[in-house]
DNA sequence: GAGCACTGC
């Protein structure tokens, strides 16, 4: 009996895949269900506490191990009289005593803070000075012996977005009035993003990328240089957000020995009230009130316009149309400035193909326009425009009688802020990226947005002066969209994630504590994967190869090809380098052509660019060709229309990536640029082609007797895209790296391979 | 014959 019992738990914890058997014991412990019922603080209680007096120092959450506190003078509350007023006038500033107030007596701030309310620039500000955030010199077992450490003083200020850390750190250096400059200089505020690190001496708040944080935890895992972590914009949910909030749990909820005893203190900012589920991931299980992760909730009113909604009466049958018409009422009806300022109008569609078509539509019913009304022009805004054409959409216009229209994708919802938007009109709709780990498939579709994104948008209208938003969508369908947007983690490949947690010491991924923890079958999958990749042995336990993987700024797949390259199989790591840098530095180097003219001309010098090995070695071909061109850089990519900012970011990861694989002893200081072109021989290409088979072997698809091209794993037709140079082409077998459904299954980023060379690259 | 948005010592 128990023995058969015990037969049956084996065969549930392993996972077979070909004649591999792995071995999931220790992942697949399910979570106990311990869901706490108390705990969670209501605003009501938050009211009742802050009218105690507040209790003195933290010392009763340390450890017995004696803390020694270096005294340093407290420094003035300086800063520049310009910044004062303005942020006097914020509506956070009233609240500054009850957030010191609070975070004395408590771990965890959850802060809602609308738009507007100043919580990124001025809660670190209030914060940098307290008792509790001095650095501190402890004692802590390390490998067995005890010893002096050094904890906390700087306070973490987290961002999704590289800008964002930035454009934070430069205002807050100038409000505080400390120069913003590198190592070498005395500074209270510093930013670190990649490629990029501002941190001068004596830095106590510093904004960096979420990603950074994550992987200042390889080395820190206890954070010890920071007194307390900010997290701002939670409610973007990124997967780097939530392993983020995750590690934080653990430390805050855990024994602070690793901290020498000095607690950790956390506050969660989110622009949307929707934190219920973030309020009761982050409250103690034993419903503690005070100390170890106790939890208390501020909500700080925005300061916004007010912004009327209008919902369409009806649904709307054709979203064009309704787009036309609401632009024609607005232009026709409403002034064209005010004492606030421009009137222009923002509307948001899901993507490129929508907003080029309904250009066309406006600028043909514009040009019949009564010319006593004003003029119209309009402006697309999409990521994959050129930086150039993204600024004329945030520049004022230069004749005074022409109104704005920006058509916009999601990317004026969260990462830029067009100015002059009065009017918004929200088609109810973005293209979401989903995954589906059983097809190991992204899909690219429209879908409808959440109630906080159609706020979000909405709240555009009213950053400058009182707004309006026109809803294509009735009241009806409004109310029946879900609350948030799904997090990413729900969404999307979670093999780095997976990677991440193991390298940072989580043995049971499903343990871990997730604010949405994913499907078991997309956690399996995932650890089947980095089986397959090496990164993990039959154990479950990360090897060496997955230690050193996750070195790597890339996903894992890609992170297995470096490693491959620098095999003497192989030997091809500079070119390898080369193709990932330029394949991970956006969504594409090469800008798609559009007229006539721009075919012919750009087309014709792209051809010696182009490989008949496919797009891998076209990337290459285009790296080389770019850094052995000596003259103008820029104009060569204009011309042959690259993208140059992408092509800037592949030439920064390329250096990271040479300067990481130096440092991992996987080759010798590399040739300076410029180098002389010249082209990679065939022999050489094929051998780049194999390494890649290492991380991306199950990406393959033969060419079936019908010939469409059936993918080796899961046997589904895959069509190439047609921004492939292989497009149309007919091959034995070919490799890819992204296998993305929208109007049908595409494969991106193909070359040729031979059937032989994956079976190989599998059985090896 | 087609392309939401981010990120990573």
């Amino acid at each position: 009996m128990a023995r058969s019992k015990k037969r049956k738990a084996e065969e549930g914890d392993v996972i077979r895949i070909g004649d591999k058997v792995i071995s999931l014991e220790g992942y697949l412990t399910k979570k106990p269900k311990t869901q706490s019922t108390i705990g969670s603080p209501t605003a009501n209680s938050a009211k009742g506490d802050l009218r105690k007096p507040h209790q003195s120092s933290t010392s009763q959450h340390l450890s017995p191990e004696r803390v020694l506190t270096t005294f340093k003078p407290c420094l003035p509350p300086s800063g520049d009289p310009q910044y004062f007023a303005v942020r006097q006038a914020l509506p956070l500033w009233t609240r500054q005593d009850d957030i010191r107030r609070i975070l004395r007596r408590k771990d965890v701030l959850i802060l809602v803070g609308e738009t507007g309310s100043g919580k990124s620039t001025q809660v670190p500000q209030f914060l940098y000075q307290e008792q509790w955030c001095r650095k501190k010199k402890v004692k802590v077992e390390l490998d067995g012996t005890t010893q002096e450490v050094s904890v906390g003083g700087v306070i973490a200020v987290t961002q999704p977005r590289r800008v964002a850390a930035t454009t934070l750190a430069h205002r807050v250096s100038r409000e505080v009035g400390t120069p913003l400059s590198s190592h070498s200089f005395n500074g209270l505020v510093g930013y670190s993003v990649r490629f990029d690190h501002r941190v001068p001496r004596g830095t106590k708040i510093k904004y960096l990328t979420e990603g950074m944080l994550l992987q200042e935890m390889l080395r820190d895992p206890h954070l010890r240089q920071y007194s307390a972590i900010i997290v701002d914009e939670i409610h973007e949910r990124s997967v780097d957000v939530d392993l983020l909030a995750g590690f934080l749990k653990q430390i805050i909820c855990g024994d602070k020995a690793g901290r020498g005893g000095v607690p950790l203190k956390v506050v969660i900012m989110s622009a949307t009230a929707n934190v219920e589920s973030i309020k009761r991931f982050f409250s103690p299980e034993d419903g503690a009130t005070e100390g170890n992760g106790s939890v208390e909730y501020l909500r700080i009113e925005g300061r916004q316009f007010p912004v009327e909604i209008i919902h369409t009466p009806k649904p709307v049958p054709d979203i064009e149309e309704a787009l036309l018409e609401t632009i024609i009422k607005i232009h026709t009806e409403e002034a064209l400035s005010d004492k606030y300022g421009r009137k222009d109008i923002l509307a948001f569609l899901p993507g490129q193909e929508q907003i080029e078509s309904a250009k066309d539509r406006i600028e043909e019913w514009a040009s019949g326009l009564d010319p006593n009304l004003p003029k119209i022009k309009v402006f697309p805004l999409f990521g994959q425009l050129p930086i150039e054409a993204q600024h004329q959409a945030f520049q004022p216009l230069p004749s005074g009688f022409t109104r704005k229209i920006v058509l916009a994708t999601n990317i004026a919802e969260t990462s830029v802020t067009v100015p002059g938007v009065r009017y918004v009109i929200d088609c109810g709709k973005a293209k979401i990226k989903e995954y589906r780990p059983r097809l190991g498939m992204e899909s690219l579709l429209p879908k409808g947005i959440s109630k906080s994104s159609a706020i979000q948008r909405a709240g555009r209208a009213g950053r400058e002066g009182p707004g309006k938003c026109f809803r294509l969508y009735t009241k009806e369908t409004y109310e029946s969209l879900p609350e948030s947007d799904l997090p990413e983690i729900l969404r999307t490949d979670i093999l780095n994630a997976v990677l991440t947690m193991l390298a940072r010491g989580v043995n049971d991924i499903l343990a871990f504590p997730l604010m949405d923890p994913p499907e078991a079958e997309s956690v399996e999958k995932a650890l089947l994967h980095l089986n397959v990749l090496g990164a993990i042995d039959d154990n479950g336990i990360i090897t060496q190869m997955g230690r050193k993987m996750v070195m790597f700024p890339v996903t894992p797949p890609y992170a297995r090809v470096l490693l491959a390259a620098a095999e003497p199989e192989y030997d091809c790591l500079l070119e390898v380098i080369d193709i990932i840098a330029c394949v991970t530095a956006g969504e594409d180097i090469y800008l798609q052509l559009r007229s006539e003219d721009e075919e012919s001309e750009a087309m014709q010098l792209r051809k010696e660019l182009y490989r008949r090995e496919g797009d891998l070695i076209t990337y290459l071909t285009t790296m080389q060709r770019y850094t052995s061109e000596n003259a103008d850089r820029t104009k060569w990519c204009k011309d042959r229309k690259i993208n140059v900012r992408n092509m800037k970011q592949a030439l920064n990861i390329r250096k990271q990536l040479r300067g990481l694989c130096v440092k991992e002893g996987m080759m010798e200081d590399p040739p300076k640029d410029p180098q002389p072109f010249t082209p990679v021989s065939p022999e050489q290409a094929e051998k780049i082609l194999k390494a890649f088979l290492k991380g991306f072997a199950l990406k393959t698809a033969i060419l079936a007797p019908d010939y469409s091209y059936v993918t080796s794993h899961g046997k589904h037709v895959v069509a190439i895209h047609p921004s492939s140079v292989l497009h149309g082409q007919k091959k034995e077998a070919i490799m890819y790296l992204d296998y993305v459904y929208t109007q049908k299954n595409y494969a991106k980023k193909v070359s040729v391979v031979q059937s032989s060379w994956i079976a190989e690259a599998l059985g090896a």
